[in-house]
DNA sequence: AAAATATGCCACC
DNA sequence: TGGTGGCCCTATTT
């Protein structure tokens, strides 16, 4: 019980709902530092190293001594498997191997730790050709649309303090999120196992899971523009499945295996979706780089599907524009986003192609004027187009930031802030770590995308994974994220001071884990009577002192 | 506490 | 293009 004492003063603002696991190792870890970092300076070591490692010395024979046995395990990096050197974390700092490009920018001579990204309050911008001007279109543009958008920036209000969170909520990684359209206080969550949890954090114990509607992971979920209970979700499985969340009923709109498994080559998955609303459809595209269109009205599909991307290759995300119902905007493994012309769907026929790097993982229009373009790419960059009536031909800026693919990790994607009237506030997950007095923490970065300033990194000293997964409400100051298996809701400090004064205190929920839900599957929803299991990783007692969202510095070491 | 494993999927040949 | 190998700051379990 000292443990959770001691624990709470350490964090005090954070409560443990339904402790019941006591035997918290206190913390007296970090900070051991022991100094073991294989640059030794032995000359028997330095030998060994140049005769290849894993040797036998044999010395001081002649002089009739017992012989001295010296056995050497070469030491190799393991990224280049070369000796001399070693990457891997030194305490909470990685330490890159040397052989590489830069894990973060990706350019050759010069690793992350002194990549000139990395510390800058910039991320690093990198500006492009100027703009051409003179189109007309564009004029217009700046006639007519630009002066609605405020020229005066808004004051930003980050969400960067953990409210309420719901640890290992499910059983497998989160995938997606989506906010409840009217309901403030809902929070939808997909899973890799194709879960879809529905959270009422307001309540914070009010909670539900539904697993009856997909078999494999959930890559996106649309409310229904017409229905608020009603919720569309576009699954690997190769579903589109269409749930009712008051009663859990499901029904499925669009199967793209009919037949069930019939080899790797050909199973469809449903990745981007998105619904037109003005057209009354809701669309959906698969890992072949086909688009597939279903009356939102009828739930049949609508014509054949048409190649929007290279043939088998996934289309990873789909957006309409908020504006302009004609518009829609696709991306995907062929290193494309595309915009086209709702009125002239066929395969090559989109009005442009925004090239990239690597794989796009999202491109999203801009949530007010759906004249800005966002995305969001597997080489470490950020790229914006300030207006689709200008030249498209290089996105107007690209913003160096790690969100690297990693199977184990779901697809980062920059989403803009809906609340930003100019349109400039992202906020994106950061794969590369920070030592942050000591410990290793992968923060949140809420980013300037009007000129790639980092406005924001936040994280709290019990998230020690990733979180890749983030959406900002539509309507209030709060960030859902999506880390592992857990969700959390942020608030702004000073908010959530002034609600600690009248209510109680942040509060964080820790269910049981899989393998214990396991037993119990059939009953879905409530699984509170399995054991908590607080913070039962690496992260529950880590010490970390006061940090500051907005103006944090790491501590280099 | 090191090691396995779950796994998808992208890059590359 | 299809097959194969990597897997370069994962998370979790054993």
């Amino acid at each position: 019980m000292s443990s959770a004492r001691s624990r709470r003063k350490r964090d005090p603002e954070i409560v443990i709902a339904r402790d019941t696991d006591s035997e918290l190792s206190s913390s007296e870890e970090e900070e051991e530092e022991e100094d073991n970092y294989p640059f030794s300076e032995s000359e028997e070591e330095d030998e060994a190293v140049k005769n290849g490692g894993k040797i036998e010395l044999e010395k001081n024979k002649a002089k009739g001594k017992a012989p001295i046995t010296v056995k050497l395990i070469k030491k190799v990096c393991k990224v280049c498997k070369q000796p001399g050197h070693e990457a891997g974390f030194k305490g909470a700092t990685y330490i890159d191997c040397p052989m590489k490009p830069c894990f973060l920018c990706k350019m050759p001579g010069h690793t992350t730790m002194s990549c000139p990204h990395r510390v800058v309050t910039d991320h690093g911008i990198l500006p492009t050709s100027h703009r051409n001007t003179k189109n007309p279109i564009d004029f217009v543009f700046k006639r007519q649309l630009q002066p609605r958008i405020p020229p005066i920036k808004p004051k930003y209000v980050i969400p960067d303090q953990v409210h309420c969170a719901v640890i290992r909520y499910h059983s497998r990684r989160v995938t997606c999120l989506e906010f409840h359209p009217t309901k403030n206080n809902i929070l939808l969550s997909g899973d890799k196992k194709g879960q879809i949890g529905v959270w009422d954090f307001g309540k914070v114990y009010e909670k539900n899971v539904y697993g009856n509607i997909h078999s494999v992971q959930v890559n996106n979920m649309r409310f229904s523009p017409t229905n608020d209970d009603m919720v569309y979700s576009a699954s690997s499985d190769g579903t589109i499945g269409y749930t009712d969340l008051e009663t859990g009923t499901s029904s499925t709109l669009l199967n793209l295996n009919p037949d069930g498994w019939q080899g790797a080559n050909s199973w469809k998955m449903l990745y981007g979706m998105d619904i037109n609303s003005e057209k009354g459809v809701v669309l959906a595209a698969d890992n072949f780089g086909f688009l597939h269109m279903i009356d939102h009205r009828t739930n049949n599909s609508t014509g054949e599907p048409i190649l929007i991307h290279k043939q088998g290759s996934k289309v990873c995300g789909l957006d309409c524009n908020p504006v302009q119902p004609e518009l829609l905007l696709s991306c995907g493994n062929d290193h494309f986003a595309r915009i086209w012309d709702m009125r002239k769907l066929q395969p090559k026929a989109s009005l442009h192609d925004l090239a990239h790097k690597r794989v796009v993982n999202s491109a999203y229009f801009s949530p007010s004027s759906g004249t800005k373009i966002l995305t969001t790419c597997q080489d470490n960059r950020i790229r914006i187009w300030d207006s689709i009536f200008g030249n498209l031909d290089l996105p107007s800026r690209e913003i160096v930031h790690s969100n690297d693919f990693n199977r184990h990790l779901t697809p980062f994607k920059a989403e803009w802030d809906p609340k930003d009237t100019s349109e400039s506030l992202i906020v994106i997950g950061r794969y590369i770590s920070e030592n942050y007095n000591g410990t290793a923490l992968h923060p949140i970065d809420f980013i300037d995308a009007s000129n790639g300033q980092l406005v924001a990194e936040v994280m709290d000293p019990n998230i020690t994974t990733i979180t890749p997964v983030n959406k900002l409400h539509p309507r209030d100051d709060v960030l859902a994220s999506g880390s592992s298996r857990s969700l959390f809701i942020w608030r702004p400090q000073d908010k959530t001071e002034m609600v600690e004064e009248k209510k109680d205190k942040k509060i964080i929920i820790c269910y049981g884990d899989s393998k214990k839900k396991g037993k119990k599957q059939k009953r879905g929803s409530d699984d509170e009577d399995d054991e908590d299991d607080i913070f039962s990783s690496k992260g529950k007692n880590i010490k970390v002192n006061k940090y500051q969202a907005k103006t944090t510095k790491k501590t280099k070491t």
